[in-house]
DNA sequence: TTTTTTCTCCGCCTTAAGACGGAGGCCGGA
DNA sequence: TCCGGCCTCCGTCTTAAGGCGGAGAAAAAA
């Protein structure tokens, strides 16, 4: 019992940061040695103070979880440090799953898992051993399942063409955003369609809203 | 110092309820009369324990806080009791402020709010003063601005086929699935696109996206 | 009862879309 | 050097779209 693991937070809500803090350090084997309130600080708190384990939050102003973890893990890396760093945050956020282990996450939970869950969940990550909600794996068989998003095959230049269809624009508006003839719009649509096995323009936008590509802004 | 206001929690994230219960405590002028991991049960604690404000999340499985909301502010209601629902959300989910503030809620704070704003929360609502975050605030204006929203100057028939429009469907197809005409579903494109101001059935569909209207779902 | 909406469907006409096939220029890899 | 993919653009042809005007029936509003 002569050395506690070394845990930190970041997580932008104060009552969480209290809520885990009061319960993780009744743990005998477990220390508080920070808690930041977004990921700018909880960079330069984590290369101050050297943790063992991160608890991070996804969501949060001043860079968010993912960036703060692949920071922190790249800091880290090149000091020749090791840190764990579990993500923690509110619910499966699908899209975010994925970036966040490849940005250096080495576990990932949900908030609504149980206090002692996630001390137990501390305690494996020092020891080396990741947990991953049960929701988590599913969401990532599904991920490398589906990898072959169609409008992976688009060119660049289709790709480009997709997402103007996806803002609605007829060929002429296209040709005339991308500098190009109209006839050279009409095949790149053509491929597209044929590509993506549509058939027209408007299964096409409506399929570029869907997979996101466009910006949501109204 | 006798009667100290009696506070609920209902919150899926049990660190949450730890985080918030623990500091609450603190206060003498508060006692935490129960905390519910659900808006069902949350809704069941209620009647039984009677408290004076109930802090409230919105996102939860088994009956989420907007609906808990309203079924706690029917039942009070009907009993002759008092109650003041505080909503406590992750973060500023534009659409489901009006719905909790209409579903009953008295406050709309966001959990990045300090500990202790809360507890001043809770004793504002206790003495019936609400309090709204600066942010819900402007997204009220917001919402109640933009009010006049577009496609609800379309008739019934007209806002249906605006759906199909949004799954991309063409004319036949849509004919065929509602039963009509094609000409009749032109013609009904045709005054959906003159009421929207919008050119052609692809801005349609981009519109229907947008503007949720059409089912998520890949 | 008369008037107005809404939903349904017509025909006519114009044009944007999209399919099909062909082609030249550019660039990176074999 | 040659090949293949990518981007560019051409012509031709067919058809789905969409505008315009008109109209009948039913239902709701005045």
């Amino acid at each position: 019992m002569e050395k506690k693991i070394k845990v930190m937070l970041v997580d932008d809500h104060e009552m969480v940061r209290m809520g885990l803090g009061a319960y993780i350090s009744t743990d005998e084997a477990i220390e508080i040695v920070g808690e930041a309130g977004n990921g700018k600080e909880g960079l330069k708190m984590a290369v101050e103070r050297k943790p063992d384990v991160i608890l991070m939050d996804l969501v949060m102003e001043e860079m968010n979880g993912i960036e703060a973890t692949k920071a922190i893990t790249e800091a880290f890396m090149e000091k020749g440090w090791e840190v764990k760093i579990i993500v923690l945050t509110s619910f499966i956020e699908e899209d975010k799953v994925m970036p966040a282990l490849e940005a250096g996450a080495f576990s990932y939970l949900l908030k609504t898992t149980k206090a002692e869950d996630i001390v137990r969940a501390i305690k494996k990550a020092y020891e080396g051993e990741s947990v991953l909600e049960g929701k988590v794996s599913q969401v990532m068989l599904k991920s490398s399942r589906k990898k072959a998003e169609k409008h992976e095959i688009l060119t660049e230049r289709e790709l480009e063409v997709l997402l103007e269809l996806g803002r609605g624009k007829t060929n002429k508006e296209i040709s005339e955003t991308l500098f190009i003839g109209i006839k050279t719009v009409k095949t790149h649509v053509s491929n597209i369609l044929s590509k993506l096995e549509l058939e027209d323009r408007t299964k096409a936008a409506v399929y570029a809203n869907k997979h996101h590509l466009v910006d949501d802004e109204k």
